[in-house]
DNA sequence: AGCGTCCTTCAAAGCGCTTTGAGGTAAACG
DNA sequence: CGTTTACCTCAAAGCGCTTTGAAGGACGCT
């Protein structure tokens, strides 16, 4: 009744019945569904009037094919699948968006689509398993990447085109990723640091079962130990990458008989709530505190629009996401001609959150 | 070759091939494709050991369903199709990212996917329109509603479940909607800046073809007026809801001789940029200037955060999705008790940002 | 024994598309 | 005039699933 009343609706806006498949439009052109289906598709084998007067017939009446039985019968379907971590009553990632964005800005070119399946974290691996074997897309990859990622394991026996982002611990890989020298960034930050002349040196990371936020605290262990130096577990921080986060964690360490004089962060937002922390507390940041933070370069915590603007180590996450997109869409199309593994270098920006050690802090 | 790698992986680990589909599944059973179906899908029709049997090789093979095929010969296939619009080169949205979560949370308890296709802002009707008609959605809903516009027309003559998220100009309606009284809202917000004496009060908006930010800027011209006010021209600001643009706006209009005392502004976004002109310029936020920001519950803008924190008016955006969820979930379920349309009320929260207007102000 | 009933299972059709293998026609060739 | 060559078109099979309509078997009843 409903379908009638809609049909009609149509008929009267476009003068023509809606065609609800190749069947229909095959009849109505007095062709075959092989005809009209090469010739919608561009093969060869069809004259060109021919082709002319499908194409016409075909926007004349709105036909679209139907995307589950292109799927079923060609195996192909345009599609990238990708897991979205939710917890439950945690806020939205804003990292995840701008990922999202960089993906989306290629997958628009090419006419592709995403499969979004939300999963619990303790669901990830089954709903892979479920996006894959369901067969609705055509490629897949996988991000926030944790030790031991039984993902990336299960994906290496799944014959479905795949990529990483991030990688697992260890030197070898045997696995297509695309990653930001994570340990590289934060050595360099620190060093940086360490030539100022700061000494007491403290993190504040993302959530340590992350292998991206374990290579950032290597990094700066390591750039501390080049020096003797340590990281007391008092000085270490790690948790959601949020502004709530970053300004509990600050304003314990200024509490602190003995503060440090300089902080890394693993992320604007978490720099957002230390900064916050530290103006409370009526210190001057880039004196008594020098501050220095990942950069995923989200488009409304730009480190340049702080108070006082942000040394950062810089690493563009949407294009990350583009390039991502690329490479699987090119190895959907059969085309792949970019290398498995690629390995990002940090710009390390020098702004004005950073200065030289305070003679003598509290 | 690839598979036949594959699948003996799998047999080492399982010990039994992995199965590409019912009919294995059937044939290893010694069963038929229907009776197998059944099982798995809980039909009453199949004996309670056969089901066992069933249930548990499909477990111990890992046999997924077709999703494609279910689809196909179904018509269903779990799935909510939204258009996520992309512009090149511009940032990501944290207020889409918030929605989706709000979404996710729900589909990930009903199993529910998403099919997200991205478009370009002139593409959206179009990308709408593949998407519905590719048959890979269940249900679709539209958000970011502008003035006239077309994918609500199409929706309403295309036969699949929608929700639309916001809604049209104008007080007839005849399609499903959830709205939040933006109108409303700003009336309240800007009623009370008058109240606290304030004459000069200005808007910085988001985008003014989105019925969202008309209804926010009619609310506030509806409140002056009663007052015998308006809004001037130099008052008004509107843009993408980003920090750049509050602090843009906010500059300019500090320049101006005659600066506003008070400020509405339709995001914490916007409002995060506007502080920091405010800031800047050495006024002091609730004495020099007032300002108002609506607050989508975005996780790391809170207002309760900012320095001085922010009076809002407060409607989760999060929420929002839950609730679109949960209705469209249900529409496609078949059991709708949901009222077709709804609008929720907006709360105004007075916190530090807002003081009474000062006695001279340049 | 014969019959109806219930329980369990099945073969086959169909969802809308692509693709294979074959056929039919007209032009070009010997 | 028969045959090859192109060119165009088609019928039918198949993708993996659900679902209809029918049937086989066990059981209890008269």
């Amino acid at each position: 009744m409903i379908v009638t009343l809609v049909q009609s609706a149509l008929e009267i806006t476009t003068g023509l019945a809606a065609l609800t498949n190749l069947k229909q439009l095959a009849a109505m052109l007095n062709l075959s569904q092989t005809t009209v289906s090469r010739a919608l598709n561009g093969y060869p084998e069809v004259g060109e009037d021919t082709r002319r007067r499908v194409m016409e017939a075909a926007l004349k009446t709105g036909y679209r094919p139907n995307l589950a039985a292109k799927r079923l019968a060609t195996g192909k379907a345009a599609s990238i699948g990708l897991i979205m971590p939710v917890s439950e009553g945690v806020g939205s990632d804003p990292h995840f968006g701008e990922f999202l964005e960089g993906l989306s800005e290629v997958a628009v070119r090419h006419d592709f689509h995403f499969v979004i399946a939300p999963a619990a974290p303790n669901d990830e691996v089954n709903a892979l398993r479920r996006l894959v074997s369901g067969g609705s897309v055509d490629a897949v990859f996988v991000a926030y990447v944790k030790e031991e990622d039984a993902r990336i394991s299960y994906l290496k026996t799944a014959s479905i085109p795949y990529l990483v982002h991030g990688r697992l611990m260890g030197d070898t890989h045997d696995y297509p990723f695309l990653d930001v020298d994570n340990a590289r960034a934060f050595h360099q930050a620190t060093k940086f640091l360490l030539q100022l002349g700061h000494k007491r040196i403290a993190l504040i990371n993302g959530p340590e079962e992350m292998t991206f936020a374990i290579m950032r605290r290597q990094g700066l262990e390591q750039a501390l130990s080049e020096q003797g130096l340590t990281l007391p577990s008092h000085y270490a921080f790690s948790g959601r990458m949020t502004d709530r986060v970053g300004l509990e964690a600050m304003t314990r360490m200024l509490d602190m008989p003995e503060r440090p004089t300089a902080i890394l962060c693993a992320s604007t937002a978490l720099a957002l709530g230390a900064v916050r922390a530290i103006n409370k507390a009526g210190l001057t940041i880039g004196e008594d505190v020098s501050i220095i933070a990942h950069d995923d370069v989200l488009p409304f915590l730009r480190p340049e629009n702080f108070n006082v603007p942000l040394t950062t180590t810089r690493s563009s996450l949407r294009a990350a996401g583009v390039r991502i997109a690329d490479r699987l869409i090119a190895r959907v199309h059969g085309g792949d001609t970019f290398p498995e593994q690629e390995l990002w270098e940090v710009e390390l920006i020098v702004r004005a959150s950073t200065g030289p050690a305070p003679v003598n802090s509290k």
